[in-house]
DNA sequence: CAAATTTGTTCCAATATGCGGAACAGGCAT
DNA sequence: ATGCCTGTTCCGCATATTGGAACAAATTTG
């Protein structure tokens, strides 16, 4: 699995001045699997030497980055740090847990939770089916919304102008032979998934790997997220999948509705 | 220049520049319980209005920030997302991670593995007793090293020079009764643990829970971590923990150990 | 083994960028 | 209405960033 030749979006941004720049770094180095040297960042990175090389020092100066005794960089303690706030004070994940929970019990199969941002689901909780070793992984990760369950259901939830303006951005990897290659074959099945209320994963991100989801919707918030249940296909037929639909369907009003009510028309804090 | 309350030790910092005050005011929300408006971050940063709301504004638009419908900041997304990348590609969590779940097994309770950064222990992994439906939480959790257990055993492991300058950095909040006021108290105990080869936590950083630990050293990467095995009182008595004591010693051991030789001895990426 | 190439680092004048004091505008209380 | 507190905007000043080019060291090549 090494499907990191994009950092998908981040090309035309102009980058918010310096900050802008200094997060493009941050962002290159992150999204490579493996420790990146000078020349390696110089490259995915259009900036000029001395730039690059500032911009670096800085970062690393802040913790955002560690360099090591190759010199080659790789993210730094800090991030974990400063996204612990971001994770653990996020309201909208603690009302969701419960039903997580709720759902696997009933499938017994992992649960997943992802909020959509642009063109990425970004997975913000989950269930695990058994203890499948890796505990909390993959809370964080960021998966393109086209070709994931949450992804598309969440998708389906926007209205057309957005829909139009966020799958223009995508850039359609084919990542197996399921996976949609054009906006127009994704948005044929959003059609569908509007009708239906919720989305399949026919192994289109991951090989063996297959699930159904249902959007959340809090407008309010502009919050757009999704809720599924996953299992490999050895184990998890698509009948299965299409019994569980209604479930998580159901999981997934019932946490909007909560969030509607809990995270108030607009206001939180006091 | 007066003894800035806030920020714990992020005080004489000048800030590396531009990046450095956006960083600052990163984690003053980040470092709040609550979503935090404008007046409550220029009190605990100390910038001028103008300044701190281009920041702001800067932050907002990088996703490291997010303005709610009252106004007030919370931290972004973006964050999560970047932070996925420091966790999961972390080799050193990958190698102990069995380890921790052998002590797990072992023991039954809650294991830790945390990393000292400064005055703070960063927890980069967790092995949860039971499920404690609370899953992944805290990792990415600092916390001050002079009242938990990971963070007196790897504060043990320090050379003095070095424990001396940490120490004259740390602000000792009473957390509870037990909790170490001072840094001759704190360095009476070290002395203790540097002979023991492990550390207590007698309820000094929280009530009712206590843990043993066992610091972990990698010099060639300028790693200072440890492991732990934490309980409540109620369950675990300190004779109980005296017992493990060897145990949690002996997983350190093979994890410093299996560090040395999978880091490789300064070099790493290709 | 010397020459050529690649990689990382340093320097510095030009200026774009961030800086921050102060004025402005909208609420919410009195 | 009056005052106080909030958040936002403005604009001249100067500091921090810019990026080309020279440098040094490590690596490859002839």
């Amino acid at each position: 699995m090494e499907p990191n030749i994009v950092t998908d979006q981040g090309s035309e941004r102009p980058g918010t001045g310096t900050l802008g720049k200094a997060m493009a770094v941050l962002e290159a180095v992150a999204a490579a699997d493996r420790p990146q040297r000078f020349t390696d960042i110089l490259r995915s990175v259009r900036q000029p030497r001395g730039t690059l090389h500032r911009l670096l020092g800085h970062l690393v100066d802040e913790g955002l980055l560690v360099q090591r005794s190759d010199l080659s960089y790789e993210p730094g303690l800090r991030l974990l740090k400063l996204a612990y706030r971001s994770w653990s004070g996020n309201q909208f994940r603690d009302i969701a847990e419960p039903h997580l929970l709720r759902l696997h019990e009933l499938t017994g199969e992992t649960v997943h939770l992802g909020i959509l941002r642009e063109t990425e689901i970004i997975y913000v909780d989950k269930v695990e089916s058994r203890q499948t070793v890796r505990m909390s992984s993959q809370i964080g990760k960021a998966s393109p919304a086209y070709c994931t369950g949450i992804g598309k259901a969440a998708l389906s939830s926007l209205p057309d102008g957005e829909l139009e303006r966020v799958t223009a951005r995508m850039q359609f990897v084919p990542f197996t032979q399921r996976t949609h290659c054009s906006a127009a074959s994704l948005l044929a099945e959003i059609e569908e998934i509007r009708r239906e209320g919720h989305a399949f994963d026919r192994e289109e991100h991951e090989a063996e790997i297959c699930c159904v989801a249902a959007p959340i919707v809090v407008p309010e918030h502009e919050l757009v997220a999704g809720i599924s249940v996953t299992g490999p296909s050895y184990r998890v037929t698509m009948t299965q999948l299409a019994a569980w639909a209604a479930d998580v369907r159901n999981a997934a009003a019932k946490v909007e509705e909560e969030a509607r009510i809990r995270l108030g028309p607009g206001r939180g804090g006091r």
